[in-house]
DNA sequence: GATTCATATAAATAGTAGTTTATATAAATC
DNA sequence: GATTTATATAAACTACTATTTATATGAATC
């Protein structure tokens, strides 16, 4: 993992990622068939980005059968991380956005 | 500017731009060649980043003679900054993170 | 034990974003 | 007004990361 202080939120910052994360918060456990039925990506790309947020820490899996089940690693974690999103819609709405321009203004 | 929903958190995601907003959260106000001195980047990288930083919103700039002086934009989106490092910090904290391994082991 | 279903892994590709290098602009000073 | 100082811009380069495509693994079922 790189050294730089915010691999974590680097981690995070992927939309896909943020997605399946979103997708946790909502629903405790999840397959990856159902990741990849909801988000409408291909396996590969899904099972790649949970690899990625594995190795972060962020979730962890457990087989049941065959499927593979992931959950986000820890309860605390899982409320940090909707702090997070949190933090962003705030941000976001505390800026006036025109979603056809290139910038905000906040 | 992006439509994925988390460019803002992109954005700060990245570590220059990181240690940028860190550096105005302590000096409300400052000038490129400060950036450059303190942080030990080439001038036009910094000034890169602080495009970029400007570009979302984040930033604002005004010229004072031969400098031009970078700041928050506005203090409520200072505070959320800092509420996201210390969300940061506390993932951080809240993984036994060995330094020397690929992965953090929440 | 062969086939199917669910997921992982690996390799190739493509796109993006950070960095460097060189140059331009704009204000201040002599 | 020429030179210096501070910053911006642009182009070239590099590195990283997401995505796609193809294949492998491993459990369950027939």
């Amino acid at each position: 993992m790189n050294n730089d202080g915010i691999w974590l939120l680097k981690c995070i910052c992927d939309y896909t990622r943020f997605e399946i994360l979103g997708l946790l918060q909502e629903h405790q456990e999840m397959r990856v068939g159902d990741f990849v039925r909801l988000m409408k990506k291909d396996q590969p790309l899904v099972s790649h980005h949970l690899k990625t947020l594995k190795k972060c820490g962020i979730v962890t899996s457990r087989r049941q059968g065959k499927n593979i089940m992931y959950q986000i690693s820890n309860p605390d974690l899982a409320k940090l991380i909707s702090d997070l999103a949190n933090t962003e819609k705030n941000i976001l709405s505390m800026c006036n956005i025109d979603k056809n321009s290139t910038s905000c203004i906040c």
